[in-house]
RNA sequence: GGUGGAGUGGCCGAGAGGCGAGGCAACGGCCUGCAAAGCCGUCUACACGGGUUCAAAUCCCGUCUCCACCUCCA
């Protein structure tokens, strides 16, 4: 089965077949970084991380990249509210971005560009726009002329004359209809001189859409495979992306993915409304593996509620996964990743359902489970390869070093405290064979006080400290 | 006004004409000195009202509720 995706631009799931065989382009609007990222961002690239690693995992080459858009109002208003420069704001927060994207296992992108890195070749398309008539500057801005491109709403399906009148209400007289979208905008008095860059038409800045044609284009040529990004991205980001490029003479994006929100309080998380939850505090109440899995688990184009209680129980049915995969390796030693079962592949081929591919995982964690009970090696082995194999593609593999934790000086602090739980558990074991419960069952409670956890097994007992 | 999406068992969350996704929680059983972990079982749901069909959570019509985009937004 081939891999199939839902494309937003023809609102059906298709055949999804590369441009140029055995490679992926693949474009993802990244964040503009004006803030800490909140459970909401991080989704959209975990989303399309899952995508990266499948085609990945398929044998194609994946060329990834994902954008920093560092230039635009909000940043230039939250930076002067803190006093700093824009660039020291904008930078800041992207790396809080990449803290972010870091701390949940995203695979770096093969590229990561920033807008402002990129004004020549935003001058560039704008120029080709102009020549070709489909763009041109008034008063020091350059606006795309969305008369002369009649597929403008073609993504969205949306009829130019049904849309609202846009609304860049202070600078509309300069527009010739009020839907015509600013590729660039002039340099205002009272905005910084650094926020600013010469053009043929006078100094300014970029308009929010055009960094995303321009660069798509540097990194991934005229024409790419999939441009990925936010529900909320389609109008009027995607829209005017693709009409820029398109009216330029570049075909664009193959595939248009669109992933959905995560909610809190039933409406869509995002600052302006106050309803997030930021990375940095969520995964000090879970694990960031959990975290992952709490966002991956769901479709991707489904709508997310996040709350407290589907955060814990996600972080139940992950370390139950992850008890499984723990005690198989240490019954049977290091283990070869195995190959995907077919009905996974199955899964993530139709449009990346990682519900129905969790599914899977579990299915034969059970299998695990009882094998590891009836202490058939054979078919744990094979069990734990087909787990760590499927749970590797989804970036959830409990023992990727990824999740490690500790190390580094913690080691010797690690050895001791190894030392210490052994003795216990010898002293409790002790007291076990000469049938003293109460002596044994002492120390296990105080080991338990202290986050220690005892399972007996067949070989002997095990533990764990949890959270 | 235009364009989309959603309402599923105690909870999360899939599916999209017929065969009970999966998980979490709860309860019962097995296992255990007792636990824990694990395994087995139980809990038979699809907003509402009509219709089509041998068969509807799934298709059609209508109704209600919620959300999103058309302004910055992953």
């Amino acid at each position: 089965m081939t891999l199939r995706l839902y494309d937003t631009a023809t609102r059906a799931v298709r055949d999804f077949t590369p441009l140029r065989a055995g490679q992926v382009s693949v474009y993802v609007c990244g964040l503009t970084v004006q803030g800490p990222p909140h459970v909401g961002h991080v989704r959209a690239a975990l989303a399309f991380d899952v995508l990266r690693r499948w085609l990945t995992h398929g044998g194609l080459d994946v060329v990834y990249v994902r954008n920093v858009t560092d230039i635009d109002d909000k940043i230039l208003t939250k930076a002067e509210a803190n006093g700093v420069p824009w660039w020291d704001w904008a930078y800041r927060n992207e790396l809080a971005c990449t803290r972010a994207y870091d701390v949940l296992g995203t695979w770096a992108p093969t590229y990561e560009p920033r807008a402002t890195g990129h004004v020549p070749e935003m001058i560039e398309l704008m120029q080709r726009l102009i020549d070709r008539g489909h763009a041109y500057a008034a008063g020091g801005d350059v606006y795309f002329d969305v008369r002369s491109f009649p597929a403008y709403g073609e993504l969205t399906g949306q009829r130019a004359d049904d849309l609202q009148p846009a609304a860049d209400t202070d600078t509309d007289d300069r527009k010739r209809d009020p839907r015509d979208f600013a590729l660039w905008k002039a340099h205002k008095p009272g905005e910084p001189e650094s926020a600013s860059w010469a053009t043929p038409w006078g100094r300014g800045r970029p308009g929010w859409h055009l960094e995303c044609s321009a660069m798509a284009g540097k990194y991934l040529g005229s024409e790419f495979d999939i441009h990925g990004g936010g529900l909320d991205l389609r109008f009027p980001h995607h829209e005017n992306e693709q009409a820029q490029s398109r009216a330029a003479g570049d075909p664009f994006a193959r595939y248009w993915l669109h992933n959905g929100w995560v909610t809190l309080g039933g409406e869509k998380m995002s600052k302006s409304m106050g309803n997030t939850a930021l990375v940095e505090d969520v995964v000090t109440r879970v694990r960031p593996v959990e975290l992952r899995y709490y966002l991956v688990t769901p479709h991707y184009r489904s709508t997310v509620e996040f709350t407290d209680t589907a955060l814990e129980e996600a972080a139940s049915a992950y370390r139950r996964l992850e008890s499984f995969v723990r005690r198989a390796v240490e019954r049977v030693g290091s283990t070869e990743v195995g190959a995907v079962p077919d009905a996974f592949a199955a899964a993530l081929d139709d449009d990346l359902g990682t519900p129905a591919a969790i599914a899977v995982v579990h299915e034969h964690v059970t299998a695990g489970n009882t094998a590891l009970a009836e202490d058939d090696d054979e078919a744990l082995v094979v069990a734990v390869g087909a787990v760590r194999a499927m749970l590797g593609v989804l970036g959830l593999d409990p023992l990727d070093p990824q999740w490690a934790t500790g190390g580094g000086q913690d080691n010797r602090l690690a050895q001791v405290t190894d030392g210490l739980v052994s003795l216990a558990l010898e002293q409790r074991q002790a007291a076990r064979a000469r049938k003293d419960f109460a002596a044994a069952d002492a120390i296990r409670d105080q080991l338990t006080t202290l986050g220690v956890t005892v399972e007996d097994t067949p070989h002997g007992p095990r533990w764990a400290v949890t959270r």
